[in-house]
RNA sequence: GGGUGGUUAGCUCAGUUGGGAGAGCGACGGCCUUACAAGCCGUAGGUCACAGGUUCGACCCCUGUACCACCCACCA
């Protein structure tokens, strides 16, 4: 073996063996265990937040396996719409050609291109992170198999009533001609204006106070083309009387009424508002309870039209209505048509006053175009019936969150969910089964065929498909049952679903899970009929997030790829990738001096494993994780440790007997049944730890039994045995048994954390532990022996280490080289310690590295020395020509500050009455245990300090 | 406006039936001791955000405040 871990020596050979064989595929004889992948775009590359994700479900998975699960970790990519769509816009862009000049079909064969080109990316990535995902049974959102369930479900819902089309505002992004669902819109706080218009009144009416106008405040001007009201509080004194008259709207010239509704709050502004029911929200809602016309005064690309369209409120166009629209605004943008608004009415007298204004302004995730309710026909799914189901399960605790705190943000948004907008003006996607004739009538079915048989539709009647595809998440919320054969009733579905966990972050609660949970239960049924839940439990995991705590973005240039984690990466290069394909040259400069200083030397290689093993032990719940290169250079230091630990063991195991044998004969010592006592605990604790979703604590435990109980003693307390020519042959095979053994199960302990290094190890190790197989994989979990807790081992092992770090404590703090051999005298002990003495005189002599220990029974006199104390047992090291007096003495009154003030807190408590009457007996007992051991030492070392105080004066 | 989470050693974070405040990294001192200098040994460092309350006893439970982060929401 190498003298150093080299990660990259081993870790792609084991993950091409492991798939090659099989090792990923269902197989074990247990309870089936089932976890679906949050789908990657299938375009896309892996960033932090994967290969966060991925470790926690890959730790799952495999510790799972080793428990003899049925196990299925499956794969899968997402078409990702209007992401995927963009990018492969921005390529033609770059020549000067839009999708448009391609046309459908030709701009569709260039993005399969383009999957088919880069979709092996992120693949290649999860590969490289150890995930064992079954990559047999991938699938792709766009599958037939997964487009089949995806019509299935379409159709079925269209035909209980739960999906219909309708003409209502949407969220439009004018950059992409789309509509967005309400998730996708970003409100972004921005300082704006509120501008107070004056509307003037018709037919001479005149406000209460003699004003022949009414003033109006707006956040958007330009919209003022397409109101169709203003509206007032039905209670407001000022304008009871204006209820029913009308104004003319300035610019265009329409008379429009003034209605008094609810909505209005009278305290705020001038108490009147400006109703445009085709260009906002709560306007739509108003203009629906007083059947106002809508006015639509843009066209898609958010300018203003040549002439408006005014609809009725049954989605036709309201001919009564005056559709024109000032010459002056025609094909401007909405915030040139702003300016110009405003100028206008300024020049005629009608802006009573701007103030400045704070407003959210809403803006796509994908385009940051700002997004404008838009009146358009869509396709909604009706959300209320599957949201009612949805709310039960998370009520009832068949779908459980962890950490519980989700439940709430779950709850609150589900009990006031919107119908959801499914189409999307794209192309990239699944194309909506509905089909249309030439009267304008709506078919919807699996296929055109299957829509002319049940519409009795001749051959002759034209029909062409709706052109729109489905929200990218339509298909993502059948994942759970898609992926597993669905709407065939197969083998898999029946094993696999519910599956078990899910794994994500937060932030796809709303896009992902909820509506996972409302598609399941609707369309899967348990055998007895009732709804099947997606997963029982969902694990919510916190965002990756810089060193500095700022959330990871390619714009703010601190994306890390893993990949550069485990493999390292220059700085040159490093900034070059962040820097790559920046519009703003001054904005790659800062990227490039931020790296610089937070990678001065660029990233080392650290290896799959230590990346894996530190994204678990930052796993801690509900908490962001701020990527902290100190713990990731500290947790490759562990790899290196379980290395060079294998490392001793297998030299001193090798070719030598090992007690493998049923007849072997071996004796263990005393520290061979204390590891293998604290083994056990180990096992226990990373056991319940995984059990409740404690990524943290189980890495912690491993980590402290490996590296403190395991390496910094065992292996420490081994060399006295195996190198003692005196200790039997039957003491060195139990020693080297335990050693082998317990490596051997702090093996499988580690491999979910660290797949790679634990089966390279493994493989040498397997056969000195009398275990035999191909792969550590499918190796058994190590279950806790409660039998083989051996407190009594414990409690020996516990009093060595008390005088060894006596011992030491005093040879750092007097500065004692450390090969020099120093005698030791213990006095003061008893019976107990006199045995533990003779019985570990070796392991104390070399741990300590002592020429010789001395036993002085209570009184005798011992050297002058400077003493540590290990409960009772004074632990003298005699000062001659070694020890100052003067430091001794400085050192003697640390620890005696130390006990005074432990002593005076114990009193303080003992003293107060209240607490000796109403603490509990044995809490009591133990305060005052303490006490007198802390007193008994304080007096021993007074002594000691009195005796070597008197010495040189 | 409503809600959630956070505030513990210089940094990153653990710490639930309320009863001695921990780890890693960093700092300081000493060591190439035959697995490991990616190591070993030792040491220092914290009125647990603040203010009240409950309790014999609070990092922990309750109330309030401050600051940070996030989610949701229709105030023109």
């Amino acid at each position: 073996m190498d003298k150093t871990y080299q990660p990259g020596a081993i870790e792609q050979h084991w993950y091409q063996t492991w798939e090659q064989n099989g090792y990923f595929q269902p197989g074990g004889s247990g309870d089936p265990y089932c976890i679906m992948i949050p789908p990657p775009n299938v375009t896309g590359s892996l960033h932090m937040g994967h290969g966060f994700n991925n470790a926690v479900m890959d730790c799952l998975i495999r510790w799972r396996r080793m428990q003899g699960h049925n196990t299925l970790w499956q794969m899968g990519t997402d078409h990702a719409g209007i992401a995927t769509q963009m990018v492969v816009e921005r390529q033609l862009g770059a020549q000067g050609v839009t999708r448009h000049d391609l046309g459908r079909e030709k701009f569709l064969e260039k993005i399969w291109e383009w999957k088919a080109q880069s979709g092996g990316a992120i693949t290649g990535q999860l590969r490289r992170l150890g995930s064992s995902l079954d990559w047999s049974r991938e699938r792709f959102t766009m599958d037939p198999g997964l487009s089949n369930a995806v019509r299935e479900v379409f159709v079925r819902l269209h035909e209980e009533g739960l999906i219909y089309r309708g003409k209502r505002l949407v969220n439009w992004d004018p950059v992409l001609h789309t509509a967005i669902s309400d998730l996708e819109v970003e409100n972004i706080d921005t300082r704006g204006h509120l501008w107070h218009f004056r509307y003037p009144l018709v037919d001479g009416a005149q406000t209460l106070d003699g004003r022949d106008y009414l003033v109006v405040a707006t956040t958007r001007p330009e919209t003022m083309l397409g109101d169709t009201a203003v509206a007032v509080h039905p209670q407001d004194e000022r304008y009871r009387d204006l209820i029913g008259k009308t104004v003319r709207l300035p610019l265009v010239g329409r008379e429009i009424p003034v209605i008094a509704d609810d909505y209005v709050d009278p305290a705020f502004g001038s108490g009147c508002v400006k109703i445009t029911p085709a260009h906002d929200f709560n306007d739509y809602a108003v203009g629906k309870r007083h059947n106002l016309p809508l006015v639509n005064v843009l066209t898609s690309d958010a300018k203003i039209r040549a002439q408006a369209e005014a609809f009725d409120w049954q989605g036709a166009l309201a001919m009564d209505v005056d559709t024109h629209l000032p010459e002056a605004y025609r094909g401007d943008d909405r915030l040139e048509a702003r300016a110009k608004i405003v100028a206008d009415l300024e020049a005629l007298g009608l802006v009573e006053k701007i103030e400045p204004h704070a407003l959210k302004v809403p803006q796509g995730d994908r385009s940051g175009a700002v997004v404008e309710p838009f009146l358009t026909d869509q396709w909604y799914v009706r959300v209320a019936p599957l949201a009612k189901t949805a709310i039960a399960a998370v009520e009832s605790g068949a779908i459980r969150f962890v950490p519980q705190q989700y439940e709430n943000m779950y709850f609150a948004w589900m009990r006031d969910l919107q119908d959801w907008c499914i189409s999307r003006q794209l192309w990239w996607g699944h194309r909506i089964p509905a089909w249309y004739d030439n009267a304008g009538n709506v078919y919807v079915g699996r296929d055109e065929a299957e829509v002319r048989r049940k519409h009795q539709l001749a051959p002759d009647i034209a029909l062409h498909q709706d052109e729109d595809v489905l929200d990218t998440w339509f298909s993502s919320a059948l994942w759970t049952f898609s992926t597993l054969g669905w709407p065939e009733d197969t083998p898999e579905l029946r094993t696999f679903h519910p599956t078990s966990v899910l794994v994500t972050g937060f932030d796809i609660i709303f896009f992902w899970v909820a509506r996972m949970i409302m598609m399941t239960m609707h369309f899967i049924k348990d055998q007895g009929g009732s709804p099947q839940v997606p997963f029982k439990t969902v694990y919510v995991h916190g965002l990756v997030r810089d060193s500095e705590g700022q959330k990871m973005s390619k714009s703010k240039g601190n994306v890390l790829d893993p990949l550069d984690i485990v493999d390292g990466i220059g700085l040159e290069e490093l900034i070059a990738k962040r820097t790559s394909g920046m519009m703003q040259p001054k904005l790659a400069d800062q990227i490039a001096k931020r790296t610089r200083r937070e990678f001065p030397e660029g990233i080392a290689a650290h290896g799959t494993d230590a990346l894996r093993f530190t994204f678990l032990w930052l796993a801690s719940t509900g908490r962001d994780i701020k990527f902290d290169l100190g713990r990731l250079e500290g947790n490759r230091n562990f790899c290196n440790k379980i290395w060079n630990a294998a490392r001793y063991v297998l030299m001193n195991a090798e070719g030598q007997d090992c007690g493998a044998g049923e007849d072997a004969e071996f004796q263990l010592s005393l520290a061979d049944r204390w590891i293998i006592s604290r083994l056990q605990r180990a096992e226990r604790e990373i056991t319940e730890a995984l059990e409740g979703f404690r990524f943290d604590h189980a890495a912690q435990a491993l980590y402290e039994f490996v590296w403190s109980d395991y390496c910094d003693w065992y292996l420490e307390l081994s060399k006295p045995v195996l190198w003692d020519e005196a200790a039997s042959e039957a003491l060195k095979a139990g020693t080297r048994r335990t050693l082998v053994r317990v490596l051997e199960a702090l093996l499988r302990l580690a491999h979910p954390f660290m797949p790679f290094l634990s089966e390279e190890i493994w493989q040498r190790v397997k056969t000195l532990a009398g275990k035999a197989g191909d792969t550590l994989m499918l190796q058994p979990w190590p279950e806790a022996n409660a039998g083989r807790i051996d407190s009594d081992a414990e409690a020996d092992i516990a009093w060595i280490q008390r005088v060894i770090l006596g011992v030491r404590n005093i040879r750092g703090e007097m500065n004692i080289a450390p090969g020099r051999k120093l005698p030791v005298y213990l006095r003061g002990g008893d019976a107990t310690d006199r045995a533990r003495l003779e019985a570990n005189r070796g392991f104390l002599q070399r741990l300590a590295n002592l020429e010789a220990i001395h036993w002085l029974d209570t009184g005798a006199d011992a050297p002058v020395s400077a003493t540590a104390l290990a409960g009772q047992l004074e632990i003298h090291v005699p000062m001659a020509g070694l020890i100052d007096r003067d430091a001794e003495l400085a050192r003697l009154d640390r620890e005696t500050r130390k006990l005074e003030q432990e002593i005076s807190r114990l009193e303080g408590k003992l003293s107060n009455t209240k607490f000796v009457d109403n603490a509990p007996p044995e809490v009591v007992d133990r305060e005052r245990e303490k006490a007198a051991v802390a007193t008994d030492a304080l007096h021993r070392l007074a002594a000691q300090r009195e005796r070597i105080a008197r010495l040189g004066s």
